[in-house]
DNA sequence: AGCACGCCGACT
DNA sequence: GTCGGCGTGCTC
């Protein structure tokens, strides 16, 4: 866990004159900021974003501080222009030079996930007019076209739009206005979106809620806290946390809440509308320019007061952050493996304490790392045990798959068919679960037992039958290489002899559609909807009662509530326990507590099935038992024991390329040049378990150290003593999460 | 990230 | 004989 170190907050800014030296830094991939000189007539003080020559272009920065010298002064250019943005923050500035140091990524590289919207920073495009005909219509030369525009121009219309009703080119509308005919107007802004609103009565809360509510709100405005905000499903921890949101706002501070890409539902923003009455604004991968460009701007200047977004929202520019939350902050999409390698959730931390603020870390199943900080007295802890509205919590039962065989080619085993009948008998909804997408992870030759595998990855590709084209394809997962089923095996050439290995969801919902012809059947999973409105969509007729059985991956674990849903069966809860990951144990039981929790939410009780060959394993006997206490003693105690984090500390180290000779040399050059003490312990080379993606060919080394060792001076110290040919990369993944 | 510089294949 | 492919390297 990173802990930033703690400084005051107050600084007074330098400013910079004509003729100063100061340093610039640039949003690109650049260890450090460009010395620049101030321009004439400029004053500029860090954090102002500038625009600076660059070779032999322009490229927008931000003020970094002062010059740290070391570049002649002929080489040594001025700064172009001051831009017409609100400077960034300082507590924003000190967060990219925090993450970029524990990360060891370039500082540029992380300043660009500041300025994620270079659109943003150009001057307001001007405004569009509107045309309106003059009336008295002066005197002027009126063509037949120009009779029509003028008649069209009864009310104020853009030119493209007048031209289009007049039946006429923007060159006569346009020339009209020039000649005194058309009056040219701005278009009306678009109406401010209107402001969330503390002031409105919230829902009522429970006892427990309004303990845990009280507690949270005393925290705002109070300087930095970490608090753990610990419920059970349907507990409503989201209306505990809106009260310290509100409490902010009446603060006039603005508020960032993060949650997992997925989580980001029609249901939470409803919830949101309903308590506040107006729409948080939304940031996320699939928001398009204009509306990046907008809330970019909205939250710089101050005017966007409550942010919900998945993790790139944590670099947004807010100049008044008064509180953070971090919803389902066990999630593990939290964590960036591509360019600057973080962890979402320990940068709000960090984030909150630089700014002095408030963070809430809310879940059902919170991460090992966090309960322990919880234990350490470093984070404080509420805890919400009931459901809300006295909801009963689901009760678990395991079949053993080693007494209740499902038949060949089959996944629904005895009791969990019987289940599901007794469900639909009883006009009641069920949920099966599958963490898999498509119709078989796996297709082989059954003559010569060739493996249909991705040219780029080391992995199978999975039959795809039922996806959005319609036609049948193999895709991997991976990289998104798609082909065709070929006609012949590639291997013998055998003819149609293909066999589908293992179920994927497309697969199950087969099988339950053959069993249950009467039933109304739906498969959710990310790649059968093509976006969140059709993921709203289905939770909605879910929620109507127009399906009976939802077939679903890891998708339908997140954030909806199904009223009507009283049965859920997972078909292989083992899924997740093979590979030794790290936390392969606390993984499981973090997702399969959660599709559990979708069970009997409302009056109905629930019941939860799941599937298992290791009915004795501790993560089986946790979710029957419910005793999430003791499955997360024995892990931390296997921790400590093992040194691992959060009791150490392990950084990864990916090098990779397209030569898979010079990625081993890279590799083996790498452990050679090892640190060498007591403090520290180098794994690998080994080949990573995908060891060819997209292409590259992958090695991993694994460093393995004490908390207390500075893992990131070691590693500089390290990589300093090898320079790798530029087709080879090495990334580095301070505490990784992901072992592939 | 751009953008130029620099060495090897298919075209006017 | 040129146009152009993208590998490599630099930008205060």
């Amino acid at each position: 866990m990173p802990f930033a170190p703690a400084t005051p907050q107050t600084t007074v800014l330098p400013e910079f004159l004509p003729g100063d030296r100061l340093a610039v830094l640039l949003p690109l991939p650049l260890a450090g900021a460009y010395d620049y000189r101030v321009g004439e007539g400029q004053r500029l003080a860090p954090g102002d974003f500038v625009r600076v020559p660059l070779a032999n272009r322009q490229a927008a920065g931000v003020v970094w501080g002062a010059s740290r010298g070391g570049v002649a002064d002929a080489r040594c250019r001025a700064v172009a222009e001051r831009l017409a943005v609100p400077p960034l923050p300082e507590a924003t500035r000190r967060l990219v030079d925090w993450v970029a140091a524990y990360t060891l990524a370039p500082l540029g590289a992380v300043l660009k996930m500041a300025m994620s919207v270079p659109s943003a920073l150009e001057p307001a495009a001007r405004p569009e007019l509107a045309y309106l005909a003059v009336d008295p219509l002066p005197a002027l030369k009126l063509t037949a076209a120009r009779r029509r525009v003028i008649e069209a121009a009864t009310a104020p219309l853009p030119a493209t739009e007048l031209a289009r009703l007049a039946g006429v080119g923007v060159a006569v509308v346009k020339a009209l206005a020039q000649a005194g005919g058309l009056l040219a107007v701005p278009v009306e802004r678009r109406e401010p979106s209107r402001q969330p609103d503390w002031r409105r009565a919230g829902p009522s809360l429970s006892a427990e809620q309004e303990r845990a509510a009280a507690a949270l709100r005393g925290l705002v405005g109070a300087g930095y806290a970490v608090t753990l905000l610990d419920g059970v499903t349907g507990s409503g921890k989201t209306e505990v946390y809106f009260e310290a949101v509100a409490e902010a706002l009446a603060q006039d501070r603005q508020v960032l809440v993060l949650l997992p890409e997925i989580a980001l539902s029609a249901q939470w923003l409803e919830r949101f509308e309903a308590r506040f009455g107006a729409a948080p604004l939304q940031w996320h991968s699939e928001l398009g320019d204009a509306a990046r460009r907008h809330g970019w701007r909205a939250v710089a200047e101050g005017r966007a007061k409550v942010v919900v977004g998945a993790r790139s929202a944590l670099f947004l520019p807010f100049p008044q952050l008064g509180l953070i939350v971090v919803d389902e902050e066990h999630d593990a999409s939290f964590k960036q493996e591509e360019g600057v390698v973080y962890h979402a959730r320990d940068m709000a931390v960090v984030r909150a304490r630089l700014e002095g603020i408030p963070v809430a870390l809310a879940s059902a199943t919170p991460s090992l790392e966090t309960q322990i900080n919880v234990q350490a007295g470093r984070y404080a802890r509420l805890h919400l045990p009931n459901r809300h509205g006295g909801a009963l919590l689901p009760k678990v039962e395991l079949i053993d798959l080693r007494r209740h065989a499902p038949t060949r080619q089959s996944w629904l085993s005895p009791p969990l068919a019987d289940a599901l009948g007794g469900t639909l008998a009883a006009g009641e909804q069920a949920l099966l679960f599958l963490n898999r997408r498509g119709y078989a992870p796996l297709t082989l030759c059954r003559h010569c037992g060739h493996r249909l595998q991705c040219p780029h990855c080391t992995a199978w590709l999975v039959d795809h039958r039922f996806g959005g084209a319609g036609s049948r394809r193999l895709q991997c997962h991976h990289c998104g290489h798609v082909a065709a089923m070929p006609p012949l095996c590639p291997e013998c050439q055998a003819e149609a002899s293909f066999a589908a290995c293992g179920p994927g969801v497309e697969r199950l919902a087969e099988e339950v559609a053959a069993r249950f012809p009467e039933a109304r059947l739906a498969v959710m999973a990310s790649d059968t909807m093509p976006g969140p409105r059709a993921a709203a969509q289905l939770v909605e007729r879910m929620a109507d009662r127009q399906i009976d059985i939802l077939v679903g991956t890891q998708v339908v674990a997140k954030g909806h509530h199904f009223p009507f849903l009283t049965l859920v069966g997972v078909i292989d809860a083992d899924l997740g326990l093979a590979g030794g990951d790290l936390r392969a144990a606390e993984r499981t039981f973090q997702l399969l507590w959660q599709v559990a929790g979708r069970a009997g939410r409302a009056a109905h009780p629930g019941r939860v099935l799941l599937q298992t060959y290791q009915p004795e394993d501790k993560v089986m006997q946790a979710l029957a038992s419910g005793d999430a206490e003791r499955l997360y003693a024995v892990e931390t105690e296997d921790r400590r024991l093992a040194g691992m984090p959060p009791f150490g500390r392990l950084v990864a180290l990916i090098v990779s390329g397209s030569d898979a000779a010079a990625v081993d040399r890279v590799a083996r050059e790498l452990a050679r040049l090892a640190p060498r003490d007591d403090t520290v312990e180098v794994l690998g080379p080994a080949p990573a378990p995908l060891s060819l993606l997209r292409g590259r060919h992958r090695r991993r080394l694994l460093l393995k150290a004490a908390k207390t060792v500075p893992v990131q001076a070691v590693l500089r110290q390290w990589l300093q003593r090898i320079q790798p040919p530029a087709q080879v990369r090495i990334q580095v993944d301070v505490d990784p999460t992901s072992f592939l």
